[in-house]
DNA sequence: CGCTTACGTAAGCCATCTGTTACACATGAC
DNA sequence: GTCATGTGTAACAGATGGCTTACGTAAGCG
């Protein structure tokens, strides 16, 4: 899960949000932002670090795209989770009626 | 999505797993890691500002419990991206190919 | 009333992160 | 070759994060 850890930087999930619609590269992404190139180029190394994008020279251009399997790693990670919040939609009234009625008991309230 | 910097700690994850099993108390919480008690009552604060967790004064104890709403969002989040590994899925073979015939000649699967 | 228990918080230390400016180094145009 | 273009890296400053050792405080017990 070290992609959580990438993914923690907003700047990071925008660029991740940009390349999801089509690669670019490096300039063309920094230009989107309001912090200098170097700031992105680092930004690019973390994603690269963590497996999120990958990179091809083109002539003098370096192109970045996506890599979707950290994301479904995460998404994978999630999937225990996910039967809490469902859960909580499929039975919203019960579950917060069973929850008052038992706080309220033991609180004597 | 405040949660993903949450998250990005591996011991606040432990956290959310060990909730996730039902609600601790605060030092039965911090039984289970490594860490100096107030360093997991840190770690529970700033889950607690994320909203991933919820506390409960039981007597002198704190009772935490995990809050899914987050994940939830987190997984909304995810949720664009899908298509994406769906995608690389359906053509998994040609694109690791691709990507490892720089490394591996021998092309057996 | 003390004394213990179960916590949270404050202060300080060190590592890591993010940003900047300055620089290095290929690629492409001439 | 010379110069511009595109991009990564180095070095540094400032902020943030996580850990530890005190310390504060409220709830229970005698």
């Amino acid at each position: 899960m070290e992609a959580l850890a990438a993914l923690a930087d907003p700047t990071r999930r925008q660029i991740v949000a940009l390349l999801a619609a089509g690669e670019r590269g490096a300039g063309e992404l920094a230009g989107q932002f309001p912090v200098t190139r170097p700031a992105i180029s680092r930004h690019l190394r973390v994603l690269r670090e963590a497996g999120l994008v990958q990179v091809r020279a083109e002539g003098q251009r370096r192109v970045y795209a996506l890599d979707p399997r950290p994301l479904s790693e995460l998404d994978a990670w999630l999937a225990p989770y996910r039967r809490l919040w469902a859960q909580r939609l499929d039975a919203l009234d019960t579950e917060i009626a069973r929850g008052r009625r038992a706080r309220t008991q033991e609180d004597g309230r």
